[in-house]
DNA sequence: TGGTTTTGTGACCAGATTGTAACGGCTTCA
DNA sequence: TGAAGCCGTTACAATCTGGTCACAAAACCA
């Protein structure tokens, strides 16, 4: 089944440079969003709901690192990869220094090649789980494009974390997942979070999942991680 | 837990060299094994299973190409990804290099990113399917994925050390360990426990095996160590 | 056969791992 | 603006696991 093409948003003031970038994307099968500043950038996530955001720090107005902090600060926008560029190696320090939580940092100029490399890297990590499909295990159905969760007919109500981390254990169910690759999947990549923050809010998703009766479909193993069934 | 770190077997007889390159795969997180020459890189390639190897070209003793023609002659090893090193650049070399079946070819003096992207990129092209794999021996099927085993249709209980002693002899059935090469497995290297445990270790994990009935598959090698089968 | 070495295993306790309630800080939404 | 909701951290309890020891059993050797 051929899947739609991933979109991304390519937030870069400087024409030449942004319409670069869009080209090879582009040629490499993406479909491209474009913004030329942090105020355009943060409307165009809101409307278009991109797959990943490739963000200049130096804009006019609200800055990129601004930009990011707004988006990785937002829970329904938290999960969307980040990756941003600068023009300087200290930049980049000073970028990761400030905790803006962007998932990856390319300096500029940087390599065509590896600027793609990267995206899909960023875009294999997380795609899966936010695929607009129907996934189903057992009783269970998540609809990731209502962002709405059955089981049994009657809609559970879960908070957005509890939603992300269920369907990344449904895309693979039964696959056992550690607590860090949870961090780097459901929280995002540049995040600092202690990883028993993970184990509380498996316990919020078992709680949520069973709110209307029903076995706990959580297993945990001890010593690895959490799966699904 | 974090995976285990892949192991990385470097075979470089100058001191200083080696010692950057350890130094380097260390950061990234890799587990480095050393050896000087070639006669030491066979060797520890039956000890220690590396997952892949860096090989020097021109080595005292056994050549760097005869330990790379062995080591792909052999059918254990020959799925072990080897990136030959070398001083000289002619394209003779190149080819004399991947004829003999080495993955991948760098040429000193080299750079250390580059080097650590090719290693990655090795791992990449092989881990995958070691590690998503389902090892079967007899009627005992272990997915490493779900971390679950099964013998004849039955789920068995075992805990994390008994897990990891059995994924180790079902990677390679009939293959003697001896105590020390599980501790340092198993265990991990800088840690020190008494040889003993692993006995009592092989007893837990041998009683797991039988809980549901059958045959006991550890064999004990008097005087050597433990084998599956 | 008797003595020696090696291996098997039950019991015990220390420490690690996990579940969960509670709390304070933020964000969101009416 | 206030209330409700969500998040990450912490602390504590319950549970599980791991390493050691001691002694029994088995294998080896002369």
């Amino acid at each position: 089944m051929a899947r739609e093409a991933p979109s991304v948003l390519v937030v870069e003031d400087e024409p030449a440079q942004r319409e670069v970038l869009a080209y090879n994307l582009e040629a490499e099968g993406f479909r491209v969003i474009r913004a030329e500043t942090g105020d355009e950038a943060l409307m165009l996530v809101d409307e278009e709901t991109p797959d990943i955001v490739v963000l200049d720090w130096m804009l006019p107005g609200v800055s990129g690192i601004e930009v990011c902090r707004q988006l990785k600060t937002r829970a329904d926008t938290r999960g969307t990869p980040i990756i941003m560029l600068s023009a300087r190696s200290e930049e980049v320090d000073r970028v990761r220094g400030l905790e803006t939580g962007a998932d990856d940092y390319v300096i500029k100029p940087y390599s065509v090649v590896e600027l793609m490399a990267r995206v899909r890297a960023q875009l294999r990590r997380v795609r899966p789980s936010t695929v607009g499909a129907v996934l189903e295990f057992e009783d269970i159905k998540l609809d990731s494009e209502s962002h709405r969760v059955y089981r049994r007919e009657e809609v559970l109500k879960l908070g957005p974390t509890e939603f992300r981390l269920l369907a990344t254990f449904m895309e693979k169910p039964g696959r056992v997942w550690s607590r860090e690759q949870l961090l780097d999947r459901v929280w995002g990549r540049d995040i600092y979070v202690d990883t028993r923050t993970v184990d509380v809010h498996i316990g919020r998703l078992r709680k949520a999942l069973c709110q209307h009766g029903g076995e706990d479909p959580v297993r945990t193993v001890r010593g690895a991680g959490y799966a699904l069934g």
